[in-house]
DNA sequence: CTGTTAGCGCATTCAC
DNA sequence: GTGAATGCGCTAACAG
């Protein structure tokens, strides 16, 4: 392997100066500096990052935690945090898996984004403390090189339900998702605080964001024969099972049930009826999430932030 | 930070000491090793990766390099990936991006799963005769420390345009993905060499791969007023474009007009009429290239394979 | 069993 | 403008 005082030897210089000429220091004679990296271009030497890390103390590498990488929309975040964290210089790996996250203290990553309710709020307090920076997106948490990035839950379950509401005397439904994830329980929180306020009937049914429990909760639905309800999915993915069941059945999506999702994950747009859910731009989510890191790992001072939401329509809560 | 140096000396041995502590050798006495472990704990002690990787030479890093996070099926390909080299001490990162092409040989990486059109392949030659190892997914490439496993390409358009020969007379459309990439021309030209043998008429009409493609072939054999013809779109993503333009249309699909896909995305399940499709197990296809890796990295030799795909029959191809 | 020591590859401070 | 020397944090060969 060719390194930096295989250079400096070829090129009848010192070690340092051939350092210096590779990054651009101008304490080196142009004449030399071109002489020694025409020499590293022929050889095709490439900097070793463990040695330079070592001594730089830094990667210029942000990692970014998802649980699985199958997720309905980590495509358009993850473009989101590339897109800008690649113009201010840092590369951008995704990581998953508990094993990856000992990364964070090793100092193998400048600083990391985190979607995956498997990483234990715990654990990210430990690093915060060591004085790794991080953005979390899946949770509440002030402190001290943690800046928080959330949706405004809040306010599309509020969407949601009103909605449903307008549409349906009847009973709603509330298939929630795992009962220790942020998302899930902002959601619901104020889904039920509203439904209460309004004095209207609801009902909730314990789902975990998985297309199964959407089934499950579709056939417990069916078997009470009641029509003309109305059900808010704290996600999409748990609509979709719902949609496999109810198709199965003689109800009809957007006339005997109204259904509404979270999210709106490519797949819904392809539900027949359309999927009614509450949208959001990942891409920004992502963007947002980039740049309050970025700005951590420059030592200025970060706020946290809500991104915005919107009921998006469909025909599976009719023409209402 | 506290460093090993650190350790060494609050527990008043030397730092080799310490390290052969940590790295569990048994060449230290338990009760020391004990003290040190202890005293480690208490500090909250984490070893510098950079600091260990420029010693070792080995990062226990396999990259996995994927085009767009979005991409339809990376999730499960993913999971087999990370299951197997998890199972053998190595973790895994995902990069993207021309940039990250360099962790290679700057060493970040002990080794590369490559599914990435945009990574040339003149790039993968020269990082493999510097010595670095990978396994493409989406090219043929025979050479020292580059091993492929690729799918059934042959086998799955044969399949495809078998099908729609037995179901229709009259002509049969390829929709193709961009003339570059490997898996396309492949099943270009398998299907080609197929329809030309059973003397069947054929058109081919450029698409790249995307729902947009999809839908300008669609309107394409709209335009030209002939039912009762077959299509083979390449993959998955266009025939969803193709569904959109066909539902707006007075055509039928399986019925006027009958499509098979490629890949069996997860999205094309959700299509009604479900799409007839060319199915394989990512999940298998994510394992084997795993596989291959590890075997390369351990000096042990290895031969490409192909993953099998089969039909997977819909309702898009009719009663045939 | 334990300590001393020499690098791994690179960037940088300080002399010249 | 250039070179010699130092150290980043860790491992492992060698000596004791």
């Amino acid at each position: 392997m060719v390194g930096i005082r295989e250079i400096a030897k070829r090129a009848n210089v010192s070690i340092s100066t051939a350092s210096y000429a590779m990054n651009g220091s101008s304490k080196v004679k142009p004449e030399t500096r071109n002489r020694i990296l025409a020499i590293a271009a022929e050889l095709n030497y490439i900097p070793n990052m463990a040695g330079r890390i070592l001594k730089k103390q830094k990667t210029n590498l942000v990692g970014v935690y998802l649980t699985n990488y199958g997720g309905a929309f980590y495509g358009e975040l993850v473009s989101g945090i590339h897109e800008f964290l690649h113009q201010h210089h840092y590369d951008v790996i995704i990581c998953s898996g508990e094993r990856a996250h000992v990364f964070i203290p090793e100092k193998m990553i400048d600083g990391a984004i985190i979607l995956d309710s498997t990483f234990s709020t715990e654990t990210i307090v430990e690093y915060a403390n060591r004085g790794h920076q991080m953005v979390v997106l899946d949770r509440e948490l002030t402190q001290k090189n943690i800046c928080s990035v959330r949706l405004n839950n809040q306010q599309g379950a509020l969407e949601a339900v009103t909605q449903l509401n307008k549409a349906h005397s009847h009973k709603i439904y509330l298939v929630s998702g795992p009962s220790e994830t942020y998302d899930s329980n902002a959601r619901l929180h104020a889904a039920i605080r509203y439904l209460t306020e309004n004095n209207s009937p609801y009902e909730i049914i314990a789902g975990d964001f998985s297309k199964k429990s959407g089934r499950a909760a579709a056939r417990y639905i069916l078997a009470k024969q009641e029509k003309m309800c109305g059900v808010f999915c704290l996600n999409d993915e748990m609509a979709i099972g719902m949609y496999s069941v109810f198709q199965k059945s003689t109800w009809q999506i957007g006339k005997d049930i109204s259904i509404i999702g979270f999210d709106n994950i490519e797949v819904s747009h392809y539900l027949k009826p359309r999927l009614a859910t509450i949208d959001y731009s990942k891409t920004e989510w992502g963007e947002k999430a980039a740049q309050k890191l970025f700005s951590m790992m420059n030592g200025e001072p970060t706020t946290d932030e809500l991104i915005d939401v919107h009921l998006k329509g469909g025909e599976s809560i009719g023409d209402f």
